[in-house]
DNA sequence: AATGAAGGCAACCGCAGAAGG
DNA sequence: GCCTTCTGCGGTTGCCTTCAT
């Protein structure tokens, strides 16, 4: 089956970085006459590039309605949402975000969000719960327990809190978080298996996505279809800080476009965090925290993590 | 100040699918 | 219907910059 190179031409084809003066020419020779054919375009421009190249260069970088600079809030959560329900699809993506390329959105992926869900516990493919949480938890136990015996572990807490003994609360606080993380893996886990998940048709999801588009934050009609599936599904996710339950229904978790994470964000924020009625049970740690979520039915369920876990927050920062 | 590590980004590579003859 | 060419996409690489020691 060959195909041939797109770069056979006669002579030797520059690699590299391009110098302004390529860019000058093919930007002007676009601006001229249009690409036309790209595998022309070089010779016709008079550069030593391949087609491909230019191309590349071209939709990537020298395009008029190129937007540069950092990615916004918006963008960042439009992104997240996007990969939820399209996975690696950057040109998708990239059509939802104007004046971003798919390069831009992969590279911006790849060195800042995907590293955020795996710092987070997240599988950045599934948006999920990582599977593999379990043979973190000891680490990550012992991080915790460490953290909150040593007096300068949390500079946040040296002031006013850590004077007032909050140190304990935080300390349970963080246990029964933990906890609210397993039981929510364990419940998604369980939920896949027994193939809970229903299909969203690509139709639904494309007029999702068409509709989400326009919106700032991207998100309503998309979680609506992506939602959709799980309708009858009706959940509820409860934490309990000692044995006083804290529950958020699925009008919470799916109806606001904001979802169950930015809800349970603001409960388990360390200024919203309920009483804890017997801090002498802090020490012990155990939670008898009981969570249920499928966390949206199918794998391409939206999470809206960027809600979820503000990266100033303290909470979140302290925790990692 | 020097050096190594990590991060960020532009560009390349190879594949798949569409288009045309 | 088959073959070739072209385009577009996603994954990966490599270079440059910034940060930490």
């Amino acid at each position: 089956m060959g195909r041939s190179p797109c770069c056979d031409e006669s002579g030797p084809l520059k690699k590299g970085p391009w110098t302004p003066e390529e860019d000058e020419k093919l930007l002007q020779f676009i601006q001229k006459n249009g690409h036309g054919s790209w595998r022309n375009l070089p010779r016709l421009a008079g550069l030593k590039r391949c087609g491909k190249s230019c191309r590349l260069r071209w939709t990537n970088y020298l395009r008029p309605d190129i937007k540069r600079g950092k990615f916004s809030q918006d963008e960042e959560q439009t992104i997240l949402h996007l990969h939820s329900i399209l996975g690696n699809k950057w040109s998708a993506i990239a059509t939802h975000l104007p004046g971003r390329t798919d390069n831009e959105i992969k590279n911006f992926w790849n060195t800042h969000l995907k590293k955020r869900l795996i710092q987070m516990g997240f599988d950045p493919m599934t948006h999920r719960p990582r599977t593999d949480f379990f043979d973190a938890l000891p680490q990550l136990v012992a991080l915790a327990a460490l953290r909150g015996q040593l007096p300068s572990a949390t500079p946040q807490l040296q002031g006013a809190g850590a004077a007032a003994g909050v140190a304990p609360f935080l300390q349970a606080a963080k246990l029964q978080y933990l906890q609210c993380l397993l039981q929510s893996a364990a419940t998604t886990i369980a939920s896949v298996s027994a193939g809970s998940s229903a299909a969203v048709s690509a139709s639904d999801v494309e007029a999702a996505l068409g509709a989400a588009a326009c919106s700032p934050q991207g998100t309503a009609a998309a979680d609506a279809a992506a939602s959709a599936s799980t309708a009858d599904d009706h959940q509820q996710v409860s934490c309990t800080f000692s044995g006083e339950p804290i529950t958020v229904s699925d009008d919470l978790l799916l109806g606001s476009g904001c979802g169950a994470a930015g809800d349970l964000e603001n409960y388990f924020h360390v200024d919203s965090l309920p009483p804890l009625a017997d801090l002498s049970d802090a020490a012990d740690g155990l939670c008898s925290a009981t969570a249920s979520s499928s966390f949206g039915g199918g794998a391409s369920s939206p999470l809206p993590w960027p809600e979820f876990f503000p990266d100033d927050d303290p909470f979140i920062t302290d925790f990692l």
